[in-house]
This record gives C-alpha cells, structure tokens and sequence, in this order.
DNA sequence: TCTCGAATGTAATATTATAACGCCTCTGAA
DNA sequence: TTCAGAGGCGTTATAATATTACATTCGAGA
C-alpha cells in the first residue's frame, strides 16, 4: 500500500499512462467520468478501467483525489516528497487548482493528532474560494 | 446564503428537525440515504427531502459534511464561531470523529490564501486515521 | 385578504463508485 | 521447467450519492 517508489510514468501500464496523460493534458480537475469519455477512442470503456487506474496512480504519487470535487488532479509538486499533506485551493470559478505544501499547517495538525493519541494516516486540506485572476 | 443566525434548533421545521435528531442520536457521521432510511417511519420518503433538510442545517451551522466521506454530522462546536473553520479527524476503524478548532493552521492557510489574492470562502480539512481508543 | 418566499411531496434522472467474474501475463521459488 | 501468486485487464451489472423539474402548501407580513 502506497508504495510512492517510482513517481514516474516509467513504468505505467497503458491504461494507467492514458489516464495519466488525459488529466495532465486537461490541465486541471476531471472526474473519473470525464477522464473516460476522453479515451473512448484510445479504447477505454468501463468506468472500472479508470478507477482502477486512478487507484494506482494516486498509489504512486503521480495523482491526487479532491474530496470536495470527487475530481483527480495530477500532482504539482515539484518533488513531492510530501504527497500525502498536499492542500488545494480550488476556484469555484475558472475551476484552476493550485497544489501547495502548507508544511507548518500540517505540523500544527500533526501536533493536534499526537496531543490527542489519533494515529494519522493522511490529511485533506482544500480550500475554496476564487481565485486571484478570477476576483478582480 | 448561510445565514449563520440562530444556531438553534428552535425555528427548525418538522423535516429539519427530523433530520437534526436523527443526526444527533447516531452520535456520529451518517449518509443523506442512512438518514433517509432512520426515518421512513417519521413519513420521510425521498432523497431530496433528506438533502434539503441537511442544506438547511449546514446553513445555519448545525450540522457539517464530512467530503472524504460523503456523509454528514452535527457541530459538536462548544459555541462554533468558527463553524467556517472547523477540522475533523475521522477514525477509519470505528467511525468516530472529532470535531475541532485548528485555529492556528487555519490562520496560517487564511495566510496563503492572502499571500496569493486567493479570496477564501471555506476550508475543509480532514485527518484520516485511528482514534486513540482503537489504536492499542 | 393578498402575496411572496420558503418549504414540501413526488417522480424521474444524473452522477459517482464498486462487486463479481474470468482471463492473461509476469515473476520468482521449487 | 513448472507452477503458484500477484497484479493487471475486460465486461456486465449494480450500488451509492445527488440533482432536476414541477406542482403544491405553508406562513409571515403588507
Ligand atoms: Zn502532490
Ligand atoms: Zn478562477
Ligand atoms: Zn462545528
Ligand atoms: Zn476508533
């Protein structure tokens, strides 16, 4: 379970690369339905292909899944050391996600998790909102 | 759009009070269609009455949604002044979640936020794990 | 009384995600 | 060399979550 070795498409299967590309090509958030109907024609058919491949990519550390969305992204991170404490800012206007690494947030949470005895296994920060060319 | 005012349960109509109660009997996270199902006795028949209830009561701060779970429960906030700005850690053993106030790393992400003209209308964060009573 | 906004009831439908099954391919141990 | 297990694949069906559309009812003011 999350393995995190490779983070690279080196070793991607095809149905994993062709989900890969599609949300790299889309620039922004697609939901598992849009990333299907996007590879009808390299011939992609059941929506189980997709999950299947997103599973995998998150896995690795190449995708990340936005709860508030129910939409993938791929990762920004320019190491992505700290895939599992990425947070977003969403623009509930253009739809861009910015990926962030809100390091001193996420040991304030660390902190909260060990002071109470909770065994943290992974965090979920978005924030929501518009974004700066959008809120002139 | 959230009104924010009474924070009381006392100008609920019949169906919203249904759906508060049934919420804070089960004492933790429950689905729109669990909910649905704890009271087709109380005559609730269908999914959208179910939602509307519960947009309501996110609305005037009684009651959150848990996004990495698709599932809703009531503010355990002592007086939710920061209902915005509330976190949760979800214990994926048993189903318990706490409810708390991270007030410092919400700070430091309203920070980002202003930091990137990003105009901030709600944050959702949420620590995925094993509650100190689970995790022996 | 009138009227407007909120809430309701109901049916139909859309969207997101998983279960269950069998097959194939690779790889490493016997 | 064989063969067992793990992972991936394709397909069908179904489950789980959420919304659209439309008609009706309720309740607090004007
Ligand atoms: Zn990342
Ligand atoms: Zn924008
Ligand atoms: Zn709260
Ligand atoms: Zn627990």
């Amino acid at each position: 379970m999350h393995e995190h070795a490779p983070k690279s498409k080196l070793e991607l299967t095809r149905n994993q690369a062709l989900v890969f590309d599609a949300l790299a090509d889309a620039g922004g958030p697609l939901t598992a339905y849009a990333i299907l109907d996007a590879l009808r024609e390299e011939g992609m058919r059941a929506p189980l292909q997709v999950y299947r491949a997103l599973t995998k990519l998150m896995n690795v550390g190449l995708v990340h899944r936005l709860e508030s969305l129910n939409a993938f992204v791929v990762c920004r991170h320019p190491e992505c050391s700290s895939h599992e404490t990425a947070a977003f800012a969403i623009c509930e206007t253009c739809g861009q996600v910015d990926e962030f690494a809100p390091d001193e947030a996420v040991s304030l949470l660390q902190s909260w998790a060990s002071d109470h005895k909770f065994a943290l296994a992974r965090t979920t920060i978005e924030l929501r909102g518009e974004c700066s060319s959008c809120h002139k």
